[in-house]
Order: C-alpha cells, then structure tokens, then sequence
DNA sequence: TACTTTGTCGACTTATTTAGTCAACATTAG
DNA sequence: CTAATGTTGACTAAATAAGTCGACAAAGTA
C-alpha cells in the first residue's frame, strides 16, 4: 500500500515549482533542491506537463513551470496521473472503476471487501481530493490553518 | 496504492474461516468457495498460521480454522502481516517507521509530505484497525450496524 | 552563423515485487 | 498401510518500479 517514489518525487517537484509560481526553474534546479535523481524527475516532469499542470520553455533561461494556480491542484490529481487510481482495490475506484473477475460475490452490496475498502477510498480521496498545492507548500512552516485539520482532527486522536 | 492479492485473497479466505469459527475447513474448501488459485492460497494461510490467527490439523479431516474470536481481529492485523505496513509512505508508518534517507527536510514538522501522508495513514488505520472480522462478514448482508458508519457516514457524503 | 543551454522523446536496463507453481515430506484417521 | 491433508523451501514467469542513455529540437547569446 504505498506510493511510488515517482509520485513522492513529483510532489517533492511541485513544492519547488509552487514556491516559484509564475517563473520557469530548470529540472537541474529541482532536483538539487529536492535531492531527487535528475534523469529520473525529466520523466515526471513531461509527465506532469503532459497532463496539462506544467508549462515549459526550452534553452537559455528556459525551464519547468506551473501553469495552474496552486489553489486549482489537488495532492489527489498528481497522484493518479502519476501513481494511477487511489482506491486500494480496482473494484472500489470511482475514477477507474474495474470489475473484479474471481470475486465469488455476485452482487456489489454482498462483497464485504468491497464494502469496507470502498470507505478506505473514501478516507484516502477526501483528505487528497481537498488538499491543494497552496496548501500542500503553506504545511511546511507552522502554519495550522491548513484544510488537514477539519479532515483529520478527530482521526490523529484515535489512530 | 493497491492492496495485492496476497492480502485480497487472505481477507476472502477469513471470510470462509470467519463463517466456520471453530470448525477446521480445507485449503480446498476456501479456494473454491472463494474463487483463489488453491496453491496460492497455501502460502496465504501459513503466514496467517505464523502470524498465530489460524490454527491447522493434518491428516483426514484436517484443515485450517481460525483461533482468535472474529472480535478480536482486525483487518488492519491481517493486511500488515500479508502485505506490510498500511502507511502510504515509510516515514509516516507508526508500526514500521523508516526515516526517509532522500528527504531534504530535516525536521519532521517541516516536511509537507509528511505533514499530509500521516493524516492519510491515520484515516486508512482508522478504518481497518477498528474493523473486526465479526464487522466483516456482518457487513455481507444488509446490516447497517457496522462501525464503518460511524467512521465514514460523512466522508461518504463528500467524497 | 555557431555555440551553449535547456527541454523532448523513445528505447533500454536492472532490481524488486507479485503471483504463482512444484516436489518432497510430515502427520493423522480409518 | 494408505489416503487425505498440512508443511516447507525452492523455483519461475510476468509485471512494475526505478533509473539510464543517446539522439534530437528549440531558444537565446556571441
């Protein structure tokens, strides 16, 4: 159940490229400051601009830029262009729902795998669905006004 | 962010021990009741053997049957023996911390991926470590009187 | 123009994990 | 004894993750 160190590394990415919104930083840049293998985040990054969240321009003073404002992305967004569906099993997914082949359960509301891991998407899409990159960067100093809180007040208490 | 089939499978078979709490059925049994490559499913049930929540007789008659009451199992338990820690990444994982090596924040606070992953790995270890077997195969039918409501009634809403 | 800096693309490699399979063996009931 | 069952460890094939490489394209600068 983890994400992959291409997801990490693209997040890690759009910290920096958030914290310059507006101006283009070269993947040289990104990668010194993030300590992420440079060769490796190049395919990240086409990735990201590919999808539409990255512009980019090429020689001299050229570079990697945002091209959405931070508050328009959400932590859940980079996540599936990179990693694929949050849902822990394909027959939960809402964005890329597939239908188990060897469940013994004919009906939806007769799986319980289904049933409990249908709410752990839930969990995981609420708290990265509202989670933008304003908020992912603002997290960083000691700000506590970020949206976490309302999602996960009561959980951290629990868990 | 998939759970793997050691752990989907694993949770199918409890169901089938779960339903026959006391009374050992065979590797044969669940497989085909469940729909799981019997071989497969071997491996499966002798972790779960290991990991002291089955127990097994040989012979005629023999077979696998849980031990522990359905009440007192989780099925947070069960998917971190079968497929390893829930957190979504190492640094974040209260069962199996590692410190992240790559990381350019020194200190934890700082660091927003952190920040944002443990709320995502408290949400998941919220659910499936406050939901039993017994919730488990109780969820099968139409009860609505599993603890899933109370953990995701608003979350549903939103999601 | 030529050169340097940067991004673009596709193919390639290598390691790890996933999802199984197999064969030989141990135990128990009848 | 023997048939049914669990036990163990090694093995394999396919997929995925993680990272590399080389040739090329564009944009600015001398």
């Amino acid at each position: 159940m983890k994400f992959s160190k291409k997801s990490e590394y693209g997040l890690r990415a759009l910290i920096e490229l958030t914290k310059h919104y507006g101006h283009p930083i070269t993947r040289q840049q990104i990668a010194d400051r993030q300590n992420v293998p440079v060769v490796f985040l190049e395919q990240i990054l086409l990735s990201l601009k590919h999808a539409g969240l990255l512009g980019s321009t090429r020689g001299v003073q050229g570079g990697y830029a945002l091209i959405k404002p931070p508050s328009k992305v959400t932590l859940g967004q980079v996540i599936r262009i990179l990693d694929g569906p949050l849902a822990p099993i394909a027959c939960v997914s809402k964005t890329a729902y597939q239908k188990c082949l060897d469940c013994p359960y004919t009906k939806k509301a007769y799986c319980p795998l289904q049933h409990v891991m249908g709410g752990v998407r839930n969990a995981i899409a609420d708290i990265l669905d509202n989670y933008s990159l304003e908020n992912f960067i603002s997290g960083m100093n000691g700000s506590r006004r970020s949206p976490m809180r309302r999602a996960t007040a009561r959980r951290q208490s629990e868990a």
